[in-house]
DNA sequence: CTGTTAGCGCATTCAA
DNA sequence: TTGAATGCGCTAACAG
């Protein structure tokens, strides 16, 4: 491929020269750019980021470590952030993130990325000091900032979007209000099932252990079998608010197996509004995320810390959606 | 951050040892390797990839060119590819790509990726082979190649999966089979188009303009209002295909506007199986595209093309999911 | 206004 | 078995 040298070459200029041209650092003669420009445009040069990225120690590359793209809220807040990324000319890499390969991450990352956003996810220290070390920033976005470290996090007041979401319940009339959680206890969203706890103290009706159903991954699937067999196995309550909609959808499909009226028998209500939850029978009532700012939010923040300017956690408005579930 | 000239002096060798010892490439007695892994420990040391990357021309990334992260068919396929690509210790950087853009492109890859993936798009010729004449290869997904450029592609033999679809739907007795596209004529999408027509013809029942309706972007809410706008005007048919999910969805949902039953009055299926479309009332009967299988595919034609293997176009075989709304 | 030059961190050839 | 030295393509300080 065609190099500075080349272009320098046929333009009859030096290296230096092209660069100036390139990157506007310094005056150039009229005639000498047009002269480089037109060498530029007949060999089609571009520069090596690669090399430019050594040199400057600056990749314009971010890592953005996610759970679960088949999960439409993370894909939603990906692209969000993708888009706001690529206007500041960044470019986005995402690592589907499992724990176990945690150690691999840095190898796989060093001198690749300015930053890394968190998508849900927490890192063990010594990987997040590894990279901060390297005023690599992090920027953690729908989890609490991680233990001990400078990571701004974006996110909602879970405890007040909860209370709001109880007293729509308790206003139709329900006392009895479960919960359904991930079942993993270091999971990225047991901060939601604190929070939702919180709120039911708030408004006076405790959560009862007996009323949070854990399950696995946090996936559809699971969440309708979790369901089947707990209401086959007799136990009732009458309202149901799952921590992510994947879970919430799995409950309606369940209650459409089991013949359950909603909302009659039982009112369901989810924390995200993905697209599907306006789609399903009956249509969700939920929380929504406010995926469309999020990622602007979040990138103003990454500039911020790679600026080395302060940079503090953002908590966002959500909204309530009522639709026919509850 | 810890060099290798650090480790080395740290380790009292030279830096080719440390080197050596890292990729393994040269004898290195075993004292000294101890000595050097040490010193690599003690310093928290990890290999600059952008140094690297220049200096191998190779730089372990790979990008892939998406249109709407949104569109969880779409998603589901990145998540799948990005799986493999880790498999193989590459890293994935994925751009929701518009037209307009496409000049950004060159400047924005140049040196920063090893190979393209192409989700859906098509680009012109000059890009392509701007990328091409560097040795950075191509492969398309869910798009046939692109014209006069060597672009092996992953998708579907659509007119085989339609004629199947196209058939049960005459048993069920259905002879008024509409098609709803993506408005845009030159979308990648329209080789589906295509594809349905002449499965139509096969079929003995070829499809009428009139019983075609475009729709702007493919996305749930335009789909729902051209079918309310249709079907307000009292065009009729008895069963329509969606070229995609999310459009299918979007049927779905006007025709609960309207009142219309399914599959009594209208019949409806659509193309690739997104989640959403078994949690849709009714279920949607649907062509399931194997997504669990693409990833490794492309991947795998990606590695090809890298190492110079021959590589050629693979057709997949799909499912037909029956489901309710058929 | 333009050219020379010294690295950025790494892989590798060639000597020793 | 190890070390010295070169250069990948680029930026920028410095000298003209």
């Amino acid at each position: 491929m065609a190099t500075r040298k080349e272009v320098a070459e046929k333009a009859g200029v030096s290296i230096a020269v092209v660069s100036y041209v390139l990157n506007d650092s310094n005056y150039v003669k009229e005639e000498t750019r047009r002269k480089v420009l037109q060498a530029i445009e007949e060999l089609g040069y571009e520069t090596n980021m690669a090399a430019r990225a050594l040199k400057m120690r600056k990749t314009e590359q971010l890592a953005v470590l996610i759970n679960h793209l088949g999960n439409p809220h993370e894909a939603g807040l990906l692209l969000r952030i993708e888009e706001y990324a690529a206007k500041h000319n960044y470019v986005l890499f995402f690592q589907t993130f499992h724990k176990e390969q945690e150690s691999r991450l840095k190898a796989l990352l060093n001198g690749r990325v300015d930053g890394i956003f968190l998508l849900g996810q927490s890192l063990k220290e010594d990987t997040l000091h590894h990279f901060q070390k390297q005023n690599i920033p992090f920027v953690s976005v729908t989890t609490p900032a991680v233990r001990h470290a400078a990571v701004p996090c974006i996110d909602l007041d879970w405890v007040f979007e909860y209370s709001r979401l109880i007293r729509l319940l308790k206003e139709k009339g329900h006392n009895q209000i479960a919960y359904m959680a991930i079942r993993d206890q270091a999971h990225p969203l047991s901060h939601r099932l604190s929070a939702f706890r919180r709120a039911m103290d708030a408004e006076g009706m405790p959560l009862t252990e007996e009323n949070i159903f854990y399950c696995d991954g946090g996936v559809l699937p699971a969440a309708c079998e979790t369901i089947k067999h707990v209401w086959r196995s007799g136990r009732r309550f009458s309202a149901i608010v799952g921590a992510n909609d994947l879970m919430t959808a799995g409950i309606l499909a369940a209650c459409s197996e089991l013949g359950v009226d909603i909302p009659g028998q039982l009112a369901v209500a989810g924390s995200e509004d993905i697209l599907m939850s306006s789609q399903t029978a009956p249509p969700l009532t939920v929380i929504h995320y406010p995926r469309e700012i999020v990622g602007e939010i979040a990138m103003k923040v990454m500039l911020d810390k790679i600026n080395k300017h302060p940079a503090s956690d953002q908590i966002l408005p959500a909204r309530l959606v009522e639709r026919s579930s509850v």
